[in-house]
DNA sequence: CTGTAAGAAATTGTCGACAATGAGCTATCA
DNA sequence: TGATAGCTCATTGTCGACAATTTCTTACAG
């Protein structure tokens, strides 16, 4: 997997304007690597040549777009998706965009409300508990097996990732600072080798990007970058509880900065509770 | 929709056993709880009065079919499942069955080959490592907490599952046994308390399905009872450790009992493996 | 008898049209 | 002024038809 080139430049998409001309911006926006069954990945937007056809994206491309945009919190939770500015964004179908929301749904990074359309998930405080509790008992393990069997060039990858972390952090970039986060618990899972805890940690770090986005005061500035050092030295060592431990306190800590609380009580769903009289 | 006159009119497809009258049979097979958002759970099929319009069954009923067919090991890995079959079988449109389909491939419970259809997932033998190490990972947290939260009426509810696990497997329903203690698994995930974990959970005990029966000697014979029993008595002390070390050895246990090994190569995928040439 | 090639059949993938549902707006009335 | 009812418009859901691809069958040559 190359090192994720994900600069996308999706722009805010508030609940309140609806206007599909920010997911039109998404269209140019960030590549990413992605990898399904038989298919070989292309490389996201073909940008058509003038008076080209040009293929529409692969699912992927599309499932990445959306998810990057969630990670660096150009999409806020609530969000609307409709239908319709996803097929001008993304230059494809609606049976697409159908398709990828489905997945999206199913990943927990939208909510599907039938007949209404899809929306950017709104984790409630609850979920964003769990979340949390996931991530501590996944990335428990991952930190376990990784320590015993993390290679030198894997370990290199993650201090350069802690470097630019704590880069981006001092630069101010809360975008860059959050995704290259998320990019270091990725990395740290492909080093433990277990695909299919990789797998959920990938859903889990998007739905914490949401969780930050939703109950993030501002002064959520991450110790990121020593305690990122800290769980690399560990590692090194080869120390698989001290790794754990370090872990372990490096989540809780994020999770403490948070103000987890239910926010507004939702009006809406009073409404629909009763039949369709 | 009457005793279903659907019998003889799907093919049987390849895949060695791969006839689709399982599936016929999962058609009237079990039924589970099942939520989505803001629709209403029906019973799944709906019996149509003679002569009468039925509905389609819903998209979790369909998934929830095929689910248990999986658990129950009436459908083994690698088999096809045409698309035409589960139209027929669950009486509904192909955007439908195409839309479980995708959900079904998210939850790791199929494989999508493009232009080939839908196949139930076949581990591979990393896989399924990774999938025991995940479930220990998840249920050892899983256990840890619902120590400190489980309600009596729970308690009984699993002591019950026990009993009847115990049941089915001097009794040689092997269907029945796995069933149950898939199902303890996850009652005890919903004790916890935990939504996200369980939703991982469910995923994970539907694939260790498929790797039972994939690499299960007829020896699996679990003393599954047995372990569980005793994880219910550490529970119901409240010994978190305890049982989150039973967890462990059960699971352990289990794996032991499988010959985890690639059994063919694969011959498909050599084929496919250069372009289309 | 084996291997190859071409044709036929079956299956999957995609698109557009239409139906169904919900949201927003305006007019009316208290 | 505020609320409600009805209407209009926009969005989502579903279905059927067609295109693309694969698989199976048959024919034929070595």
């Amino acid at each position: 997997m190359q090192p994720r080139k994900i600069e996308a430049s999706i722009a805010v998409y508030c609940a309140k304007l609806t206007g599909s001309e920010e997911l039109l911006k998404a269209a140019r926006g960030a590549t990413a690597g992605r990898e399904q069954d038989g298919d070989v990945m292309d490389d996201g937007m073909t940008s058509a040549a003038p008076g080209e056809l040009r293929r529409p994206p692969s699912d992927g491309a599309i499932f990445d777009r959306i998810v990057a945009a969630v990670l660096e919190q150009k999409l806020a939770g609530g969000a609307k998706l409709p239908e319709a500015a996803l097929c001008e964004a993304f230059d494809c179908s609606r049976s697409q965009i159908r398709r990828v929301l489905v997945v999206l749904a199913e990943r927990g990074v939208v909510a599907l409300h039938p007949n209404r359309g899809a929306f950017v998930a709104k984790p409630s405080a609850d979920e964003a508990r769990d979340v949390f509790e996931a991530r501590r008992a996944i990335e428990r393990s991952i930190v376990l097996a990784a320590a015993g069997r993390i290679e030198a060039d894997a370990l290199s990858e993650l201090r350069a990732n802690a470097r630019a972390g704590g880069g981006a952090e001092t630069a101010g970039d809360r975008s860059e600072s959050i995704r290259l986060s998320g990019e270091f618990h990725l990395r740290l899972a492909e080093a433990a080798g277990n695909a299919v805890l990789t797998r959920f940690l990938e859903d889990l770090v998007t739905r914490t990007s949401l969780i930050i986005g939703l109950y993030g005061s501002r002064a959520v500035r991450s110790c990121s970058e020593s305690e990122h050092d800290a769980l690399i030295d560990a590692l090194a060592r080869r120390d698989g509880p001290a790794a754990a431990a370090l872990m372990e306190h490096h989540l809780k800590h994020v999770e403490s900065a948070l103000d987890i609380r239910d926010a507004e009580q939702p009006p809406a769903d009073v409404r629909r509770l009763f039949g369709p009289g």
